[in-house]
DNA sequence: GTCTATAGGCAGATAGAC
DNA sequence: GTCTATCTGCCTATAGAC
């Protein structure tokens, strides 16, 4: 594996942890067993030029997973429930959720800098879309799947939060549960 | 005004503008024409006592604020619908939805302080409580409203996420509009 | 492409005069 | 209770040798 991939796969995680500001250059070359002049070869922008490809990097791990769990299901309920799933089996593992949202890096530099918050609207779109296009596959009119797709999608992301401040899984398991209503014709 | 509060007051919107660690001292102390000296009259322990003191005094304000709305409504839909409507006017008005929620400014703080994680937790047990118990009023047994509220909260809470980093209000809109299917007998 | 050395600034925090 | 002056340490970023 070359340097700039082990910089940016070690800097994904520390952001995703810690969030942006949380994080400093000293910590991402110590881990990565590297110095300042190679980091700045790789990234001449410096921080926050390795910020942006680390949300690319997790938007196309994220994008390329969720579109996974919904081919491998036949429904829309399922295939939510299978995300939830999955998130709830990393959080009581690792103790976060990290490769899922953005929003937990992004709340400190949203309101700061324009391609960070571009970045986040732009993924959150793909994840709507893929769960609205799954509703339209079950039968619902496109402007109801949309609106059943981006409530869906803000009560995972509302769920997680719960989660990391309740430390617990419960709330992410009792959206699973309430979730299908949504879903009554 | 006390110079106390005038510091908490100030603090207060910053951290929820810009995070916690978005904010330092010296930003404080200038937007309150105070010296650092008289800050650390107030706060001996630094920025983290004051950072408690902000979650408490924004825990005030927002279950006040929670508490007005759902005894001016009769029923939990009109309530819910009553404090989405009041998001979005904050929202389309100052670009922000900070006096209702600490997760914003929390994020970056939640996987290291505990005496804050407490705070958030806190807080958002509280507004479940206040939806749950208005459920129950509505005829739902203890344990389904408890659910319900927890699902709407999470709803709203993935929903300002979704305003900030699109900076659109539709997605409050799209959830207010979606949230009554919930409360389906 | 990676290293060392260092610049320049701002962070949080403290001491002591008034 | 508020001020000025100052400390220490970390931050991002740069210059230039190898």
């Amino acid at each position: 594996m070359d340097t700039k991939s082990i910089i940016i796969d070690t800097a994904t995680t520390l952001f995703q942890h810690k969030g942006y500001k949380g994080v400093g250059l000293n910590e991402i070359i110590k881990e990565c067993n590297i110095t300042k002049g190679s980091l700045y070869h790789h990234f001449p922008n410096g921080k926050e030029e390795l910020l942006i490809a680390c949300l690319q990097s997790m938007d196309e791990a994220i994008t390329t997973d969720i579109v996974e769990i919904f081919n491998r299901h036949s429904n829309t309920l399922d295939a939510i429930q299978g995300t939830i799933d999955k998130l709830v089996t990393n959080f009581e593992r690792e103790g976060t959720v990290a490769g899922y949202t953005f929003s937990s890096l992004v709340s400190d530099m949203a309101s700061l800098s324009e391609p960070v918050r571009n970045a986040c609207s732009s993924l959150y779109e793909k994840i709507i879309g893929i769960v609205s296009n799954k509703l339209v596959a079950d039968g619902f009119s496109q402007e109801t799947a949309n609106s059943i797709a981006l409530t869906m999608t803000a009560s995972i992301e509302g769920g997680i939060l719960l989660c990391l401040t309740q430390k617990a899984s419960d709330p992410l398991k009792t959206i699973s549960y309430v979730l299908p209503v949504l879903l009554k014709k």
